[in-house]
DNA sequence: GTCGTACCTTGGTAAGACCAATATATTTAG
DNA sequence: CTAAATATATTGGTCTTACCAAGGTACGAC
């Protein structure tokens, strides 16, 4: 038998995902949701706790819990909880990426709206825009470079995908953070990361699907390259 | 100021990630590690379930909170959640293995051992074994199946890639078989997934990885088309 | 030594309470 | 009448206590 909030979880995500039910953006508050579910508030907070850290709604203090539009990547979520993994992921990583990534770039290509496009535009504007600025360049563009990634999966179109994918980030934030920042210090990867996303981008916008696994594939395999060598002198 | 919780939470994702502090591989009951951490056994629960919700750990009733090894991250823990219809369920499923699928059994065709290749070989022959059988054919069909994707997703030789497959399939686990079922129900697909499952194999064994992907493309697109034609009828 | 039975442990859930800070309503000063 | 000061209600954050059910353990009966 399933766990009570479990299916809490899931009752509360149809209802979110339901507009006219919350049509004000925020959820009731606890007590009073709590009644109408019939369980406890103790309970009912482990439910809206799960739907936090999975990134659906954001809990502010003494205002409530807010909805989080869908088309809205907020990172927040998952970079809250960075964690150190000991080990040498970084080759593995970024090689399941390589592998992953380029055929979901295609499929995005395909189904990707004009809104999305151009928040994905954005994204790479920003990167040409903290491009040499020093010191706080590196973090500030790991940050885009990160949006414009999950933006792509997002723009395929497959709810599982992108769970799966926001679960790996998630999961190995700190070791996809540290893979950026490495390669973000190298002196001639700014520029090359600035060219490659561009004709991720471009193809994007011409719903040019092999063109778009083609760019992400050379921009990854790039990536993976260059740790490799890293790798190979430290 | 941060909320006690999600200091907690990293407070526990240290303690997990230090293996000699838990070196039994679980959490101490939520009651005595409340009292070690000055926390209410509720507070404590909250943030054991974020942790859990995250992908972290393990936590079975009665039993206790598994630690889950840095190696067996399950990305796919939200997946959990993740909210569909039913109907678009199957397909999203397997629109999203025919994304990711072709580029690992590439991947594989390069790396796989000869032992892999004959264990593949073994899931053939027994597809081929069971085909024609009635009734009980197509459940038996299903294992042999699965077990070939799993083979080739393993001689790709990426651990973080096999966890993240592993994943997703042990949390799909019935969604899967439900899609395994309804296609190998089909007359005339037994003979044709035998087919297509011949030539992924035998691209492997010839160290052909365009040929596997486009095998491995082919066999999955094919089972999108027929899922999508099912779901259009009825 | 084997088998039951009682007991203990442990996660799941409920209920109630208090705090602190915010939002809102009310009162008061000008 | 306006606006500042104040009182009140709201709401998430946290703690405490309690009970349940099922799995594990220990101990006694045979």
């Amino acid at each position: 038998m399933e766990k009570k909030r479990e299916e809490l979880v899931r009752t509360l995500q149809k209802m979110i995902l339901a507009p006219s039910i919350f049509s004000d953006g925020k959820l009731p508050p606890e007590r009073d949701l709590a009644a109408a579910l019939g369980v406890s508030r103790g309970l009912l907070r482990e439910a809206i706790i799960t739907l936090e850290a999975l990134g659906y709604i954001d809990i502010r203090e003494r205002q409530g819990a807010f909805i989080k539009a869908p088309d809205q990547a907020d990172f927040s979520a998952s970079m809250k909880y960075a964690v150190f993994w000991p080990g040498d992921l970084l080759i593995n990583l970024m090689e399941m990426r390589l592998l992953i990534e380029p055929p979901i770039a295609g499929q995005a290509a395909l189904r990707r709206t004009e809104e999305e496009l151009s928040r994905m535009k954005t994204c790479v504007a920003q990167l040409a825009a903290v491009q040499g600025l020093p010191d706080s360049g590196a973090s500030t563009g790991a940050q885009w470079d990160s949006m414009l990634h999950m933006l792509v999966v997002e723009a395929a179109k497959n709810p599982l995908l992108t769970r799966l994918y926001e679960g790996m980030h998630s999961t190995m934030d700190n070791y996809i953070s540290i893979s950026r920042f490495k390669l973000l210090a190298l002196e001639s990867w700014p520029g090359r990361i600035l060219s490659e996303h561009s004709a991720l981008v471009d193809a994007i916008a011409d719903r040019n699907a092999a063109g778009a696994v083609e760019a992400q594939r050379r921009h990854l395999s790039g990536a993976l390259e260059k740790l490799r060598d890293l790798s190979g002198e430290g």
